[in-house]
Formats: C-alpha cells, sequence, structure tokens
DNA sequence: ACCTGAACACCGTTCAAGT
DNA sequence: ACCTGAACACCGTTCAAGT
C-alpha cells in the first residue's frame, strides 16, 4: 500500500470555510464550483454531495455573513463612549447607541469581506439569518419608542445604507418560491413566531394600507422617507455651517 | 439570386438597445454576448467588431442609463408643488427641491430598469457618465451654500441611497487602470476641466485631511455621517410621534 | 458514505478566413 | 468594412459508476 496523505474530510463547513477564504482573497467571482475543488484537493463534482448547487453555497456564505453580524454586535465595545457595555444602559433607554452599534458592527463585517453586499445583492431571497438581523433592529427600535411604521421605514433606510443594497424586504412566499398558498401561510405561521416584531411590523403596515398598489412594502414612499431625511438634516448642517 | 431579408446592418447602438430591452426582459444574467447576437440574428463574435467586449457592452449600458437619468432631470415636473418648473426658483434659492428632483429622477430610471444598481455595483470603476451625475449633484448644493466637505458626505449618502450602493467615488487613477502617474496626471486635468465642482471639493479635502489613513475619501466617516444623520432624524420623527 | 469521470449545455474571447 | 467558423479555456450540473 502507497502511503497516501489522508486529507479530512470534506463537510459544508470545511466547504464554506474555503470559500469565504477564496473570495477574500480572489473575489466572489473566483468562487467557482471547479476553483473550490481544486482549493480543496477534490473533484468539483464533490461539492454537490455536500452542498445543494451553487446557489446553496453562496447562500451559506451569507448565512456566514450575517454569523459573523451577529456576533460583532455581541461583541461590540462602544466605540465613542469608551466606557464598558456592562452598564445600566439597556435598549429601551438608549435605543440609538444601540442601533449604532448594530449598524456598525454589520458595517465592519461588510469591510471585511467587500464582497458581501454585491452577495446579498444577488441572492433572489432575504436569506432567513439576515431577517434576524432585521428582527433585531426592528426590535430595538420598537422597544426604544418607535412605531412600527417608523421602524419600517428606518429598516429601508439602514438596511440599504449597510448592505449596500435596496430591495422589497419581507415577502415570504416569493422569498420560498411557494405556489401553493396554504404552505405559504404555514411557513408564514412560522416564520412569525421567531420573528415577533417584523410579523408584528407586517401586520400593523397591512392594515394602515389601504391603497396597496404597490404591495403594502411600497419602496417609492420608503425612498423619499429617506430622501428627505437625509434633505432635511443637510439643510440643517449647512446652517450651522459644517 | 435569392432575395434575402437584409436585416438593417448592426451598430454600437443598436447592440445597446437591444442589450436594454433583453436586460428589461429577462434580467441582467441573459445578456450574453451569444445570446445577444441571437435576438440581433447574427453570431455572437460580430458584436466584436462594434464593441470591445462585455465589458464595453455593460460600460455602455451603464452610459444608456445615465443618459435616462439625465434627459429625466431636464424633464422632469415637480412632482410635489404641482407648479409649472418654469417659475423663478432656482439653485441657488431652493436646492433642497433641485437636489430632490435630481435623486427622484434618478429614482424613477432605477425602477425602470430595476438591474441598474447591480449593473452599476459590478463595474470596477466609476464611468465618466455618472461622475457627471455627481458633478450636477454636487454644483446643486455648493451654489445651494453647502461646503465641500458637507457635500462630499452628502454625495456619498445620496449616492448610496440612489444608486444602491456605496463605493470610494473619484479614484480617477484606479478608474482608468493607469500605471503611469504622468498619464494619471494628465487625465486627471483633462477630468477637472469637464467637472469643476468634484475638482474643487478633491483639492479642498485633500487639503483638509491630515491623515490620510484609507486614502482621502474615507468612507467610514461617510458611512457614520448618514448613519448619525438617519438616526437624528428618526430621533425626532419619534418625538414628534409618527 | 463519499468521491470521480464523462458528458451536456452553456460562457467570453481569439484569430484566421470569408464576402 | 463587416461578419463567420472553428477553436480554446472556462462555467454549473447530471448521472452512472467506482471504492
Amino acid at each position: 500500500m502507497t502511503a497516501r496523505i489522508k486529507r479530512a474530510p470534506l463537510s459544508r463547513d470545511r466547504v464554506l470555510e474555503s470559500a469565504l477564504a477564496l473570495a477574500d482573497a480572489e473575489g466572489l467571482q473566483a468562487v467557482t464550483m471547479r476553483r473550490l475543488g481544486d482549493e480543496l484537493g477534490v473533484e468539483a463534482m464533490s461539492l454537490y454531495y455536500h452542498l445543494p448547487g451553487k446557489d446553496g453555497l453562496l447562500d451559506g456564505l451569507v448565512d456566514t455573513l450575517a454569523g459573523q453580524i451577529e456576533y460583532e454586535i455581541e461583541h461590540a465595545v462602544a466605540s465613542r463612549a469608551g466606557g464598558n457595555s456592562d452598564t445600566a444602559l439597556t435598549a429601551e433607554q438608549d435605543w440609538r447607541a444601540v442601533l449604532r452599534r448594530r449598524c456598525l458592527a454589520a458595517r465592519r463585517v461588510m469591510v471585511r469581506h467587500p464582497w458581501g453586499p454585491g452577495l446579498l445583492a444577488s441572492r433572489k431571497a432575504v436569506p432567513f439569518s439576515v431577517y434576524l438581523l432585521f428582527e433585531g433592529t426592528l426590535a430595538t427600535m420598537v422597544r426604544g419608542g418607535l412605531s412600527y411604521h417608523l421602524g419600517h421605514q428606518a429598516l429601508h433606510a439602514l438596511g440599504s445604507m449597510v448592505l449596500g443594497f435596496a430591495q422589497e424586504i419581507f415577502s415570504p412566499a416569493q422569498a420560498a418560491g411557494d405556489v401553493d398558498p396554504d404552505a405559504a401561510d404555514a411557513e408564514f405561521e412560522a416564520v412569525a413566531t421567531a420573528l415577533p416584531y417584523l410579523a408584528a411590523m407586517v401586520a400593523v403596515e397591512m392594515h394602515d394600507n389601504d391603497d396597496p398598489v404597490l404591495g403594502w412594502c411600497d419602496s417609492q414612499t420608503e425612498f423619499e422617507f429617506t430622501l428627505d431625511l437625509l434633505l432635511d438634516g443637510l439643510e440643517r448642517k449647512r446652517l450651522t455651517g459644517s
């Protein structure tokens, strides 16, 4: 018997890890099934045993990024005040500081992996791991005293800033590619349990919306909202002479 | 002689037109040299006679979008006040209204061609046609009384909103792929003539910048600027109970 | 259970050749 | 001047086959 070098056996995690490293090193367009196989000393076709194909791989990468953001949020040191984060300040008392920390955490991950926004934009559906981030952000705002309506708009504004893209959020049916409306309902219920704040927001916004021209999530409204928020802010800065 | 159907001869414009229609109909990923050839009744290789390759095609598409935005800005009817646009209001007097019109015009084009932001994000360099749009926006702000510094930050904020992406703007050397620094200087000068406000902004910002850690265009600063603008605006809305 | 080889239907691009 | 055919080096994916 020839003594062969026994590589560590392949696994979903090992493939994702390698894909992440490859994307960091050479960009997302270098992440190719064949190239990834090379990197792992394996034929491209072997990857299909561990992952459901290229789209599955990319979704896995998104989940990895979302996980890193979650980790950063947890372990973030308040960059401004400089005090330790175990003070009595809670989300209720200072939602702005919490939100700021969340956004900066997300941004840190995106800066570390500059292909992140592009990857996000390429996914047809918002992966669940990203919905979890939205949920946390919305929870922060609602507990801080913002209405669901305002929270919804803010979600668009901050999301498009942090992720570098703006698209219709939270249309679970489209996301799952369901055809059967019953299946969509069942799924919605399951999702709603995991994402109570987002579910409440959908309920409120759908109720308020009397003219569902572009769907309940009329992003033209969100766009103008953010635009005016920025223009008003700029005018204020102009008056103080920045 | 068999009577052949003589198709209209190919041209850069006809190819771009067809590419735009194809992207609208089936998405950007359907825009393929071979597919585009089919659409035009021609072999894929023929396209290379009229365009310098796929990247050239995509750059051409960006220019087309930029042109549409320019047209929309020119022909926009003020959507809010409802009055005609031939009033005495000039940029100097109401920079916010002008800026609003510009952003909404750009957005209308992006909504018409939803693959626009993705296409923009895919380009390694910001095409000149897009710089022209930035120039007009910056000019509006500076003439309206904003400092170049504030205008710079606003360009990032509005650009990332409208185009759905955030990246380092205005690094002409990288954009042109130059290696020779003399060539870069010459090009800079040529560009500066066409884009006086952007050129002035670069001059001001470079002078002010004493710690060029991340290049003069430190987008972390821009990010936090926009973030705080939004957070402050949200807090104000919260207090008035939206 | 895990991986491979051959095959299929696609890409962008080159280059010599046709008219 | 304008277009084509053949060829090259790539894609993702399937599926039967190996160990």
